[in-house]
DNA sequence: CGCTAGGTTGAACTAGTTCAATAAGTGTGG
DNA sequence: CCACACTTATTGAACTAGTTCAACCTAGCG
């Protein structure tokens, strides 16, 4: 299904200091967790790395199913969800470029993770790679932060499900978003209103008519289905808030 | 407010060997994340850590403020918690004994820390215990496997607050309570009515009213407002994953 | 014994869901 | 380039789970 050349094959010619091949050529260089490492280390990691895209709507790891692999997600974005005994699905986080992917130290996956739209990642065999991280602190220690801000973010998503209103709950997404692509007034969100409504927790008609409630009321604008113009950022900050 | 003694003191007479006094009477000694240290990393650790009571209601960190203190709960039971612009409460995390509690790494604490029944603790200076965590790698190998678990529960969470219904709120939380505490079929709970709702993002009316309806219908059992006796286990798991 | 805080129950209400119809994009082949 | 099908989004109307507000219990305690 996916499968490309190895990536590693140190540097030719054996030049300690050169970067090994498709590190170089990587997008994510300086934000992925690898950009800890020394060249040493990107070598010996980048040796049992390899390279893969994944189409848009195609799951990477099942839930509940063995984690075979880990990576960093090179483009494109992910979704990770979970599902309620009776198929209601719940997205319990977005994977944005450079973001670490995968369950390090543990058997099983806790959640899918699929495709948003179509994307590239440098994966490695998570067995490997847990056994890399314990022999370079540096990569551990680079891990722990990362997980600590991804468990923040789990958080201040809880107060948003448990407690905020559909509309607040819409321009809480909105001001991720922006924030996150750090772009100008307009985004392009990658999500339908059904994956919307699934990291929200809401239904799609209820995200489409607080869509139109935050447009009457001037705060956003819809020059297409998929892209927001924000117009009152102040106030969308404070909707979101609550 | 909240004072006692030095916990350190290395073994007296510089047996290297012997456990810190302090330690060696510690509650959670064999579960807590210092158990991954040998006696001179713990003898090191203990020499900055102290032992604090908090009585139930205190706050020790609030959302926002700087994070000074990390440490182990040592008995009790304490709350992780955020609020809206408006202050609504979500409360995004329960602390057992031997947890570990705080932010390390980060100026500001995500969410505030407060005390649902009285507790002791083993706290440390943030500060001092990440350059320690950073000398240490077992500490902070340990602290990411933690954290990746809270990680981990904080989305499974994410699940419930966004999908699911008022009986299956409550029903997962009872099953959790149950799960943890690992006793018997009646549980001792230490929240209040409140507290559930601000767990499970519900009002106390719908909280008490998902708990009489289980009664009800014979899956739990209710000998006293804080004491829940679960007569069909399976059934309650059942409803839990909805 | 009566007071108070916490808990339950009831009735009215409302935000959000559900179901159904309509509209707007998107893509394909003639 | 248009006609067609097909998917995705919006809008509307009926419904329902959960909230809100208020009254009423119950247990603990001076």
């Amino acid at each position: 299904m996916y499968r490309d050349a190895h990536v590693g094959e140190t540097a030719v010619g054996g030049a300690a200091l050169a970067l090994p091949a498709s590190c170089a050529a990587c997008p994510v260089r300086d934000s992925a967790i690898c950009c800890v490492l020394d060249r040493s280390g990107l070598a010996a990691l980048s040796r049992f790395g390899r390279r893969i895209t994944l189409p848009a709507g195609q799951t990477l790891l099942w839930e509940g199913e063995e984690a075979i692999t880990v990576g960093n997600l090179l483009s494109g974005m992910l979704k990770l969800s979970t599902l309620t005994g009776d198929g209601r699905e719940q997205i319990v986080g977005i994977v944005h470029p450079s973001d670490f992917i995968g369950r390090p130290f543990g058997r099983n996956s806790p959640h899918s993770v699929t495709a948003l739209t179509d994307a590239t990642l440098c994966v490695f065999g998570r067995t490997a790679f847990d056994r890399f991280a314990q022999e370079h602190a540096a990569i551990g220690q680079a891990l722990l932060e990362r997980t600590l801000i991804e468990l923040d973010r789990a958080r201040h998503w809880m107060l948003l499900l448990g407690r905020k209103s559909a509309c607040e709950r819409v321009a809480s997404l909105i001001v991720e978003i922006a924030d996150r692509a750090d772009g100008g007034p307009t985004i392009d969100l990658p999500l339908s209103r059904q994956q919307m409504g699934d990291i929200l927790g809401l239904t799609i008609e209820t995200v489409s008519r607080s869509l139109t409630r935050l447009k009457r009321a001037g705060v956003i604008a819809l020059p297409s289905l998929r892209r927001i113009a924000i117009r009152k950022p102040d106030e969308l900050r404070a909707i979101a808030e609550g």
